[in-house]
DNA sequence: CGGATTTGACCTGCGC
DNA sequence: GCGCAGGTCAAATCCG
């Protein structure tokens, strides 16, 4: 129902420069919190990774996440535990949310994501279609939703913070480390 | 053949 | 207590 309504906060850091708050036409009910809106040119990975840095140091632990709230829900299944349910508790996990501008609903941010599933949400006519990080030990999550009433809008909701290295960044890096480790040795 | 996606079923929490 | 909405699982399917 209304998760984001009331104890369900997401997280949102400050807005890299360049990107302009906006209104909250966050699925047909007031977001209660701003959202940055980007552009497809942003930088998202860079931009994500900031966030990160910017929550770990301000934010101690267990900010957001009320202890029974929208992603309270679910999580069920008995009969699946395998896979996922030995954690089925979510602790302090920080939500950050983006607003992006962009035809296509899959941001290439760096990571690597696999689908888990699709719903339809109440007040809009498009999917919301959840994501997790394909990365073995790392936990993230994010949903993907376009605006109903802005079709050229995609809501972006991470889930978590990676606990690996961005891949792209790291294929971008290593060369560039591999130099220094040589320039270096000298 | 392995990994990613699709999709229907199931579970939980919340409001009425 | 019931129904609704959201979130997740997992089998089936697709694709490189």
């Amino acid at each position: 129902m209304d998760s984001l309504e009331g104890e369900e906060q997401a997280q949102l850091a400050p807005p890299a420069s360049g990107s302009t708050l906006c209104p909250p036409p966050y699925v047909g009910q007031p977001a209660p919190f701003p959202l940055p809106e980007l552009t497809s040119g942003v930088d998202l990975g860079s931009l994500f990774q900031l966030l990160q840095q910017q929550q770990q140091q301000a934010a101690p632990v267990g900010v957001t996440e009320g202890s029974g709230s929208a992603s309270g829900a679910g999580g069920g299944r008995e009969k699946g535990k395998g896979a996922f349910g030995g954690r089925g508790k979510k602790v302090g996990r920080p939500r950050f949310a983006f607003q992006t501008k962009s035809p296509n609903d899959i941001l290439d941010d760096g990571y690597r994501w696999r689908k888990y599933g699709q719903k339809a949400v109440k007040n809009s006519a498009y999917p919301r279609s959840y994501y997790r990080c394909t990365h073995h030990t790392c936990n993230v999550k994010k949903q993907v939703q376009r605006l109903s009433k802005d079709t050229g809008i995609v809501v972006t909701t991470y889930e978590g913070i990676h606990n690996h290295p961005c891949e792209k960044l790291m294929e971008a890096l290593t060369p560039l480390l591999k130099q220094i480790q040589f320039l270096t040795s000298f």
